[in-house]
DNA sequence: TCTGGGGTCCTAGGACCC
DNA sequence: TCTGGGGTCCTAGGACCC
């Protein structure tokens, strides 16, 4: 192929000879979070559903028949409500720990269905279906995937199959578009490559965000197949070697790896407060102590440590009538670690140093930790004046009590319980599928 | 009154070294 | 008085994803 300068679409488009030919399929949730309240609510199966962010700011997921209303995605709660109740549309809080259960029964059922998976998020996967048999059989076989995990979890999915893995997206948003693919779509030939491409807005393109497009449409592209004209020496200029993967991949040119994902390079935990935010230091410390214990908590789960963290609390961008501020700390650790007091300590600490006055009302904050290594490869200093080891099996012996009593049984005092930042949850549903105490009731 | 949270990757520019 | 150039590392910021 010569590069980038295609003389026509046919021979631009000639299949590479030579190369084996990846069949990779991507699993994706339909409505993931309405699906997984509907499940425990047969009632709600052809009422139109939403699911609210976090204290219950926006919208974040609509049922078909709320997306039919015209509700969008991150419509402001407060501002589209009475649409909502005159339209008997069923609101619900985030449920994490619903959502994050459903997520691991749907995953579990995926990963029967081919020798590698690759989680991407909380609901979509790729499988790897190459060599498996041929597109038809391949066909088939997703279908009836489709089918168990449908019936296994009460979650439809839709599964989309190509070289690819940003095609076999495109893939998939035909399969759940049409319902004559019956959930799953596959583009197995150049033919069906150039006529999905053909068909498919470039805004709708995976790795193609809002910045990309105003560009893209003002330099004359509109379709993903308009993108894939362009020279590859102008993609590069102008979007970085990620556009030219994007660019590649539409092509049928597989370049995003399909390898497992690693550990994590950072945890974040942060929280918007309610109403117009906090503006005192107690309160701010005792916020960003617990994200910090959270974030301690995480690492130690995937069985890691930090070396740095950072700290941030700012004021809400959507009040100019309030005086705005932004703090931003980093500090470094002397030695990798995921102990709870260390690191709420230095989190604290941080907050403290960089506090300027209760002028301010922030309206968020959070701690990243960065820096990350394995729990079993930590560099020791030298100069440490802390005994490590002690320390290691305290840390195990809150984990311990923890583990049976909950989360902050034991807990640093900074992280107090006075909850005056929590989240706003009005609309929440029960933990169906995790807790005992609020598993589903049965009645005649 | 009320506007989410948790990630990754890339690049530009400054600091620093030889 | 004259004051280089190239490499590497780090960080902030911008773009993207769901």
């Amino acid at each position: 192929m010569n590069n980038g300068h295609p003389d026509g679409p046919l021979c631009a488009f000639a299949p590479l000879p030579n190369l084996p030919v990846n069949l990779i399929g991507l699993a994706d949730c339909n409505n993931f979070f309405c699906s997984c309240e509907r499940v425990f609510r047969p009632d709600l199966r052809s009422r139109p559903v939403v699911v609210l962010s976090n204290n219950d700011g926006c919208v974040v997921a609509r049922s078909n028949e709320s997306k039919a209303l015209g509700i969008k995605m991150g419509d402001v709660y407060y501002q589209v409500r009475d649409v909502l109740e005159r339209e008997g549309v069923a609101v619900f809080s985030s449920n994490y720990t619903l959502y994050g259960d459903m997520s691991r029964r749907v995953m579990s059922l995926l990963s029967k269905y081919a020798p590698r998976i690759d989680i991407y998020s909380i609901d979509e996967a790729f499988l790897d279906f190459t060599g498996m048999g041929t597109p038809e059989e391949i066909l088939e076989y997703a279908r009836r995937m489709a089918r168990h995990v449908s019936q296994g979890t009460g979650i439809p999915i839709s599964v989309g199959i190509a070289a690819t893995k940003t095609l076999a997206k495109i893939a998939s948003k035909f399969a759940k578009k049409y319902p004559a693919y019956q959930s799953v779509c596959m583009i197995d030939t150049d033919e069906k490559r150039l006529k999905a491409l053909q068909l498919f807005d470039i805004a709708d393109v995976w790795g193609v965000g809002r910045r990309y497009v105003k560009r893209l449409n003002a330099a004359g592209v509109n379709t993903a197949y308009d993108f894939t004209l362009k020279p590859s020496d102008w993609v590069m200029r102008n979007f970085t070697v990620v556009g030219l993967r994007t660019w590649k991949e539409l092509r049928g040119e597989s370049c995003i790896s399909t390898e497992e994902l690693p550990r994590k390079k950072s945890i974040c935990t942060s929280r918007s407060f309610p109403d117009s935010g906090i503006n005192r230091l107690g309160d701010l410390e005792e916020a960003v102590a617990n994200f910090a214990s959270q974030c301690a908590r995480k690492l130690r789960e995937q069985r890691t440590a930090c070396q740095a963290l950072t700290v941030f609390a700012y004021t809400s961008r959507f009040r100019p009538d309030l005086p705005q501020d932004y703090i931003y700390a980093n500090c470094h650790l002397p030695t990798a670690t995921a102990c709870l007091t260390e690191i709420v300590g230095a989190a604290v600490e941080a907050i403290r140093r960089n506090w300027k006055s209760e002028a301010y009302r922030y309206k968020k904050a959070g701690v990243i930790a960065w820096n990350i290594c394995r729990d079993d490869s930590i560099q020791l200093s030298l100069f440490d004046p802390r005994d490590r080891e002690k320390m290691f099996n305290l840390q195990r012996a809150i984990d311990v009590v923890n583990l049976r009593n909950g989360h902050n049984a034991v807990r640093a005092a900074v992280q107090g319980y006075s909850k005056t930042w929590h989240l706003k949850t009005e609309h929440l549903s029960r933990q169906f599928t995790t807790n005992m105490g609020q598993i589903i009731e049965i009645t005649t």
